[in-house]
DNA sequence: AGCACGCCGACT
DNA sequence: GTCGGCGTGCTC
């Protein structure tokens, strides 16, 4: 009875999509274990490649092994793995539509994915002169000195001549971090001895002895002995020889939080709403039911104490909770509040962690070292067994869905995985998606609401609108209205702080010529070339193609070529004109791109170090300034004119979201809205911050137009440089679909993308609509596989179940 | 992905 | 006549 493995390998493409049966060596029998990597050898050249253990079956003696080759060797001593998220790799695969070993690889932390390297290596029967000559006497050479050299065509036919071999390298880069360091093996007289023996001119060695004396038997860092005594590595070398010290190696766990510390925080009291629902979520985290509970509460009605004291009763149970924070208000605010209450048992997941530090969590983590993971959407795979909870805060943010495949919803593997575990998942937020309000509403998941303010700032910010097709503007572009200015004014004067965003989505400046009207255009995809004050570049945001700013027309040579469009680049500008003396804040993608800048500005806003915080939907999110009385926001509705179905969703949730900035403290706050829709439902609701009637309007809207919640969607999406091409192909794909679905499902498209071209190839769509099609996902599946010629030629296709970006 | 096999153009 | 171009097909 010989055991083999069930592989999936790591070369993503359809055709290899499936695992491969390998026969596990005799030696390793008892250690391979599902959830493991190992490297196994691939194709016909045998090339040695990562691999999965997704199962381990039995086999028959009479059963043919010939055909099988032989696990190389395990990449793990323990699963990486575990059954659980084996499980979850499989209903990604199914819904996502992506390679198994892509869903393997987006669980674990980046460290766990090799890399590959190939050398070439001489047979012991080449002859020497050939070894002279080619590998200038050595017996090997790496892949890359052999292309580099121009020896590779050479070496290529040793080859076939069999006298040298081509060897493949699996690298592992989940290296442990370790320190080295030293102890005395001897006792206090023994050193002493030692000592007098020395010659009086071995004046390391002395210094070591006295070293070693000092440390009384003590362990200490080879860093430290080289800082603190001048201790050479070359002398403790020495030491180690003659045996007077033993050197040890220790593995250290990096901790991104080492210099912080934190103070305990404790319960506080909950009103009467947050115990209402603190209590039904921890009776279900007791009962142990699957349940999904949506808690909606406005800004500042204590959400976090909720799920610190539900995460609080989960430890006492013995059990591990996530929690998931959209990635931008991962700030050390927020993780702040979960260590300062639990301590050293929350491991935070971050995307501004060092690839080492994440795989160190993640090991913390899975060594059961950490009870409570904080961190951003890929915290949902964190290998915590025994979940008691998976609280999900902003519920409705696009972040929780990935852009890339695979094209998972943190959301849906929340429910999948508390279904596994038996344990309730809470979606948090002050303005729920559609979809989960209304499977609140049908019962579907348990609504609990906090309508109250729990500090003591209670009232909501006073909001007004600023029509701007009639306002009194100021500014090249009209970006202020009178009205703003003065109460700016007025904040400047009070020594309070202004917030100010600007709407960017679908919006941007850019050089057009006033004689002609001739806009930059980027060569190679279908869109106006964006202004970049920074780099003094104009560039495209599609392909990244960047040239310089023109000073002459390029069309008709005249000189009257001017930038239109409000980047925040030129707000702060006119800013600067318009109030000299303000200090100003710029936050953005090109003042953010670095690591840590995004908290280090926040951190000079929070300090008064700037009176006015001008920046883009980032601003939005979670941050909490008490001396911040205004906020405006400069263009409400650019995203409003987007040809996407949430638009009106997602201008109400940033609009109530931004407001929720102002009055934080005991100053009351202001919110001035302009805007050139000035009645549509979106500005107007979230004006009175009245979630309800929003919901109830915009779901009249969703039924009428027969969208989501209503209906389900999916998006395929197909590419290539010839434009009849793709355009013929789709069509193809519609006949199929129309074939395959039922009568009541709706097909838009195919029609091209807003922007039809970019980086030189064309792109179309198409959308379902549909209630339910049990086989949809295999078919489109079926889609996927068919194309594979076509794919391999230039097409590009890709499915998207559940979009949440139309445009 | 990456390697081998296989069928057509410009060279010793 | 061959060397090598990269199209096509397969990988336990």
């Amino acid at each position: 009875m010989r055991k083999v493995a069930e592989v999936i390998v790591d070369v993503p493409t359809m055709q290899t999509d499936l695992p491969y049966t390998y026969l596990i060596p005799d030696e390793l029998e008892d250690k391979i274990l599902p959830g493991m990597r190992v490297i196994v050898p691939f194709g016909k050249g045998n090339r040695k490649i990562q691999g999965f253990v997704t199962a381990i079956n039995e086999i028959l003696p009479t059963e043919d092994l010939t055909a099988l080759k032989q696990i190389e060797a395990p990449m793990d001593l323990v699963p990486v793995l575990s059954k659980e998220l084996l499980e979850m790799a499989e209903e990604m695969r199914r819904t996502t539509l992506a390679f198994k070993i892509t869903c393997f690889q987006t669980m674990l932390p980046n460290v766990m994915k090799a890399s590959y390297d190939k050398k070439l290596v001489v047979r012991s029967d080449c002859p020497q002169e050939i070894m002279d000559t080619v590998f200038d006497g050595l017996a090997e050479m790496t892949w890359e000195d052999a292309q580099t050299s121009g020896k590779l065509p050479t070496i290529m036919k040793l080859r076939q001549e069999n006298l040298v071999d081509v060897v493949y390298l699996v690298n592992k880069k989940n290296r442990v971090k370790t320190i080295k360091g030293f102890q005395s093996l001897l006792t206090s007289q023994e050193l002493m001895a030692v000592k007098d023996s020395l010659k009086p001119n071995a004046k390391q060695q002395h210094l070591l002895i006295d070293v070693l004396l000092l440390l009384d038997g003590s362990m200490i860092s080879n860093k430290e002995a080289q800082e603190l005594y001048d201790i050479s590595t070359a002398v403790i070398k020495t030491g180690q020889t003659k045996g007077w010290l033993n050197i040890i190696e220790q593995e250290v766990k990096r901790d991104p939080y080492a210099n912080h510390t934190f103070k305990q925080t404790f319960a506080a009291t909950l009103n009467s709403e947050q115990q209402l629902a603190y209590e039904a979520i921890t009776h279900a985290v007791r009962e142990q039911k699957s349940e999904t509970f949506l808690l909606e509460g406005i800004t500042g009605s204590g959400k976090t104490e909720v799920y610190l004291q539900v995460i609080a009763d989960v430890l006492k149970e013995n059990k591990t909770g996530i929690v998931l924070v959209p990635e931008i208000s991962l700030t050390p605010q927020t993780v702040r509040r979960f260590k300062e209450r639990f301590g050293s048992e929350v491991a935070v997941l971050h995307s501004a962690l060092s690839v080492g530090e994440k795989y160190d969590e993640w090991r913390k983590i899975e060594h059961g070292d950490a009870k409570v993971v904080v961190g951003a959407r890929s915290a949902i795979f964190a290998p915590l067994d025994n979940l008691g909870v998976i609280i999900i805060d902003e519920e409705h943010e696009s972040t929780y869905k990935q852009e890339e495949n695979p094209r998972y919803h943190a959301r849906d593997l929340a429910i999948w995985r508390a279904n596994y575990h038996q344990c309730p998942v809470v979606l948090g937020s002050a303005t729920p998606s559609l979809e989960t309000r209304a499977r609140a509403q049908k019962k579907v998941y348990h609504m609990l609401q906090l309508t109250e303010r729990a500090t003591q700032a209670s009232r909501l910010p006073k909001t007004e609108i600023i029509n701007m097709t009639e306002a009194e503007t100021f500014g090249k572009m009209q970006t202020f209205s009178r009205h703003l200015l003065e109460k700016i004014q007025l904040r400047l004067h009070k020594k309070e702080q202004v917030v100010l965003m600007l709407n960017r989505r679908g919006y941007s400046s850019f050089v057009m010529c006033r004689d002609c009207g001739f806009v930059v255009p980027c060569p190679n995809c279908d869109i106006s070339l964006t202004l970049h004050m920074d780099s003094h570049s104009m560039k495209c945001h599609y392909c990244g193609h960047e040239e310089p700013i023109p000073n002459k027309c390029p069309d008709c040579q005249s000189n009257k070529i001017r930038y239109y469009g409000t980047g925040t680049q030129k707000v702060e500008e006119e800013l600067t004109q318009l109030f000299p003396k303000a200090r100003i804040l710029r936050m953005d993608v090109d003042t953010t791109r670095k690591k840590g800048a995004h908290e280090r500005l926040l951190e000079q806003f929070g300090q008064h170090e700037a009176d006015i915080l001008l920046g883009t939907q980032m601003i939005a999110k979670g941050l909490d300034f008490p001396n911040v009385t205004l906020v405006g926001v400069l263009n409400a509705d650019t995203a409003l004119n987007l040809p996407d179905f949430r638009a009106s969703e997602r201008t109400f949730q940033l609009l109530t979201q931004v407001s929720g900035r102002a009055g934080r403290g005991d100053k009351a706050g202001e919110v001035v809205i302009q805007t050139f829709n000035p009645d549509h439902y979106a500005i107007q609701l979230a004006k009175r911050h009245d979630y309800e009637q929003f919901f109830r309007y915009e779901m009249s809207v969703r039924h009428e137009a027969n969208y989501p919640p209503y209906y389900f969607t999916a998006q395929i999406i197909a590419s290539h440089p010839e434009e009849n091409v793709v355009a013929k192909k789709m069509y193809d794909i519609l006949l199929g679909l129309k074939e395959q679905l039922s009568a009541q499902a709706i097909i838009l498209g195919p029609t091209p993308k807003a922007v039809m071209r970019v980086n030189n190839r064309y792109f179309y769509q198409i959308v379902i609509k549909y209630k339910a099609e049990p086989h949809l996902y295999e078919y489109l599946r079926s889609i996927l596989e068919n194309n594979q010629t076509e794919i391999s030629k230039g097409l590009k296709l890709s499915v998207d179940t559940e979009p949440l970006n139309f445009v």
